[in-house]
DNA sequence: AAAAAAAATACAAACGTTTGTATTATTGTT
DNA sequence: AACAATAATACAAACGTTTGTATTTTTTTT
């Protein structure tokens, strides 16, 4: 006690045993090789020496971390610490451990960070990019120098090396907006997020589908698209919204649950009844919704099946005999609108 | 194109410039041994050639890893989640990365972590135990085989050779109780967590404290120690015990966020009015109290700064030249009560 | 211009594994 | 009992760095 026990390694087992370091290196792998009274010896002396395999060693010579990098844009978003669950679970058990970092919505930050995934650490990558990636080169460069590579929620089709997981935004707004019109509802305001990014985008299009298939006019002035990284600033930004407002929707069409919530509260303020003068959906669904009273409708996305399936895209790349021959595939999920009291 | 690159590594650039490896090796670092002339080329054939050091090896070489590993409970709780984003600020400002494993609320879980954690692939370890661990030994074992380690949340006081973070949970919620004695409450319910977890305990005491401090009747009927260690099922747990209530409470003292939101959405239910007939405070403060309606009066607790302060000790015990003569120091963190319409 | 001092660089071992090949020990065959 | 075939093990290189020591080159001193 009191002193740092120098860590046992396979010489020391080797050493005790008047064996090869190969000998005691194969019997721990339970390689045929050797004889089962050697691998009996081995592993008991292993054991009474507090034998622990050092990770670093093996993956120098194997050439593989078993780590996987994830990179989400922030983390203070239910959806992004879902997806996490979801990519953790997979490659647990699978014998994969994941890194994650967030790129805190900025390109800079996102392309530091792959480069120190560039540096060896992690067998692939598992990203979300920020709204602010316009251009992809460091991601197509990072996956022609062979890094596998699969890419989630904001995706840019332009990278071609990488799998990509999704949901179909436009068809899933488009529903959920076409649910509150078959409600009767007619003045439907649109909560949107920044409109860089690819999924609000979508969202958009399916909401402005929806009323164009039934004939409803589009008034601009219901339409928001929220700028706000922050959540501190998105309640400022939704609350001044609908304080402007000269006409009255009688429903908002969300793009996230924190926005639905926010037009709730906000409404709930100004004496609004909900879901009888206004519906709201939002979408997301990551528990929220149900805390709320009236609880909020939703579109619900499968975040950790997201997770789970970019996991297995990316380990399925991993273990891909020769990585050129990859060809790129993109999943998308169902998603489903969930039915609560806001509608 | 087409083909995997292989990995330029330092015996390249020493080919090309006709220098040893060494040389490189320093003139990469900087190292005033080397020529600035040469420094130059090497930098810029370094750069030429796409050059990109190797983690691992260095890791091997230098016996750090520049990774800390970071075992939670569970991901789907915001204090978790914020603490890791403080651990990463700090971590990353100096030159660390964090790798986030969760023990799923279980004690075995969070021994077979630390034996992933063990194989030398983290430099130490922030923890904050399951409530399950009431043996310690695999802790104490980790720490006097050289392993740094802090603890935080809940932590277990036999544990000698680890840094602590915590609040003084107790004071926290005795003054909480006693905000709510001052307005004249005096049938104050209790919800808590699991009993096994510290936190829970010391909020616990700090209840009971005040209450008996202003000679107020403890009634077991209002104290309610919620068992559920899942989103779904807490919901049901709360809604329960307010049904068979027979002594009707005039404000609710919940020791986490989310028990609090959930008991004014039972109460809202029931038709009672917040703060006028119940008042209502949470713990934690993680913003989803600002979003409810009425907003929640919380014990705000620096989360973010908990995880800043572990990486912090963690990061001084990584610098100690000597690790034997470690002092254990405990730091207390502030909490302040940050009132809102629920009281 | 030679010797000494200082600067720059090269060599080689080390970090702890894995793994292909060579060697030795054991078994089976005649 | 000698030999081949097989089983078991040992040797050594490799993974890509870092770093202490040795060597070479350059500069300074006289």
């Amino acid at each position: 006690m009191g002193f740092k026990k120098r860590r046992v390694k396979l010489e020391d087992i080797a050493r005790k045993l008047n064996v090869s370091i190969a000998t005691v290196s194969r019997a721990l792998d339970e390689n045929p090789r050797v004889k089962p009274s050697t691998r009996e010896k081995v592993f008991n002396t292993a054991k009474s020496m507090g034998y622990m395999p050092n990770q670093i060693a093996k993956s120098l010579s194997s050439g593989k971390t078993n780590i996987i990098g994830v990179l989400i844009p922030r983390y203070d978003e239910p959806f992004f610490i879902e997806v996490c669950r979801g990519i953790d679970q997979y490659a647990r058990n699978h014998n994969y451990k994941i890194l994650i970092s967030s790129s805190r919505n900025s390109y800079q930050f996102e392309k530091e960070n792959l480069i120190s995934f560039e540096r060896g650490l992690v067998d692939g990558i598992i990203l979300s990019p920020t709204h602010e990636t316009e251009n992809v080169a460091h991601l197509n460069d990072l996956i022609n120098k062979g890094m596998p590579m699969v890419l989630f929620d904001n995706i840019r089709e332009q990278v071609s090396g990488a799998d990509h997981v999704i949901i179909d935004d436009k068809r899933a707004s488009f529903k959920a907006v076409e649910f509150l019109i078959k409600k009767g509802k007619k003045k439907i305001a649109f909560i949107g997020g920044i409109k860089e990014k690819k999924v609000f985008q979508d969202r958009y299009k399916g909401f402005i589908a929806a009323l164009t298939k039934y004939n409803i006019p589009i008034h601009k002035e219901l339409i928001l698209h929220c700028n706000s990284l922050h959540r501190e600033f998105e309640d400022k930004e939704i609350l001044d919204f609908f304080r402007h407002l000269s006409i009255t929707p009688d429903a908002v069409f969300a793009c996230t649950d924190n926005y639905g919530l926010l037009t709730m509260k906000t409404l709930l303020k100004t004496g609004k009844k909900i879901p009888e003068e206004v519906a709201v959906i939002g979408f997301g669904d990551l528990g929220l919704g149900e805390v709320f009273v009236p609880t909020l409708t939703c579109v619900s996305q499968p975040s950790f099946e997201m997770g789970q399936k970019a996991a297995e895209l990316l380990i399925n790349q991993l273990n891909e005999p020769d990585e050129m021959d990859h060809k790129k595939t993109i999943v998308r999920l169902e998603t489903r609108l969930t039915e609560r009291e806001s509608t």
